[in-house]
DNA sequence: TATTTGTGATAGTATTGCTATCATTCAAAA
DNA sequence: TTTTGAATGATAGCAATACTATCACAAATA
């Protein structure tokens, strides 16, 4: 896969594009770095300038804010899966088998992908996992999705949700189990790892459990009746 | 059921008992009304304050900050859930039936209960689609959880689970089946009415539409085999 | 009557979120 | 070669946020 995947991120988002100068990879690379460690309330453009030994107003020349990072950095996963999935399904026929390695990306711990070289994809997983939804659970969830910055996570919606089509073209809910799987994975993971006794996995079973949960819940619907 | 409905509600959460006094009362009926308006990003304890022609300090003499007042009103708001599932449940027998009301219950509009005049529960079930989540999205997740900040929510898990392994005794994940339902009922109903292409439900069809596919994706696992 | 409890009023402080201005470097265009 | 512009750094400042502390007073309680 290439350095530059194709990226559906909108323009909305940035002030400048960070993927074009040194200081806006910087930015990137550090910003998923200081929020894995630290979270996204207690975020600042100021801590991450200090971080990368720049300054705060240098930052806002790239977003406007810190929630406009965010959902820039949860639209950069989300079209990274999208071609992730794409290059891991190139040669598989059945729909069945798509959907199962669908699955298991998603609900496994992620490998960096060492191609793109600003953006590591081990520490950006757990990132959305733990901030990803706070990207659209906001008042201006409207105007945001207005703006289109919503497009890759709906794109790769579509994707999952054809390929369910493909596997049971009567079923009628493939858009709304698209999204669940996406969810579910995220946050039975964040379950898992946090409050355990939400779930049925031990952090010991916790790869082969959470995959074999979500299989048997996808398939289960799809190949009913 | 009664005003005093029994609440687990951990002691940690509060300075100051707000089910006690005046104050308190206003604080919580008028904070939920507030996120409602505003979300909880913005929401500050300065804006309550006025809201509610009182001040500051006086608020944080009940809540250390608006983060244990938002895992407060999400414990109340799963206490109030299972005390109305159990009444709601009491008098059926079969377990398919019981899981048919609770996902019912889960997928639509809440009516306010009128017997807790404090908290306008048709106001805090849309509070907690959108900003329940974030009581536990956070780096001090383990810390809460060993202060027992989520025990509602995991009661409530243990009764649905229950009620599920009632259905089929020997089902694999009954726990994350329950919590799954319990999440993906909020979060579908959120892209429902505000990224509706994430979901295949119109507002038209909105209510019939997210519990068919709750009780399809539920059943479907449970008596699969 | 004395005391505790709940509330109001006010002040203050560190941090956050954001904007503005000026200077410098460096590479590309003229 | 000069000029221009784009990217970055340095610094200042300001309003809002997230608290903490102190004093006062009224009502309930012991």
């Amino acid at each position: 896969m290439d350095l530059h995947f194709s990226k559906n991120i909108s323009k909305g988002l940035y002030i400048r594009d960070p993927e074009n100068t040194v200081l806006g990879k910087k930015i990137l690379k550090n910003s998923v770095e200081l929020m894995h460690e630290i979270g996204f309330e207690t975020f600042t453009f100021k801590k991450l300038a200090d971080k990368i030994n720049s300054t705060e107003a240098g930052i806002y020349r790239y977003f406007e804010n810190k929630h406009k990072l965010l959902i820039y950095l949860t639209s950069w996963y989300f079209c990274w899966l999208k071609t992730y999935i794409k290059y891991l399904t190139n040669n598989v026929t059945s729909p069945e088998d798509k959907l199962n390695k669908i699955i298991e990306l998603l609900a496994s711990p992620v490998v960096d992908d060492e191609q793109t070289i600003y953006i590591d994809e081990s520490l950006l997983h757990p990132v959305i996992v733990s901030e990803g939804s706070k990207s659209y659970l906001t008042k201006q969830v409207e105007d945001d999705n207005k703006q289109n910055f919503f497009q890759p996570y709906k794109e790769l919606c579509t994707l999952i949700g054809n390929i369910i089509l493909e596997c049971n073209p009567s079923y009628k809910f493939p858009k709304s189990l698209a999204s669940t799987i996406i969810e579910v994975a995220h946050f039975q993971n964040f379950f898992m790892h946090n409050i355990s006794s939400l779930t049925d996995f031990s952090k010991k079973n916790a790869k082969v459990g959470l995959v074999d949960f979500l299989k048997d819940l996808t398939f289960s619907s799809i190949q009913k009746g």
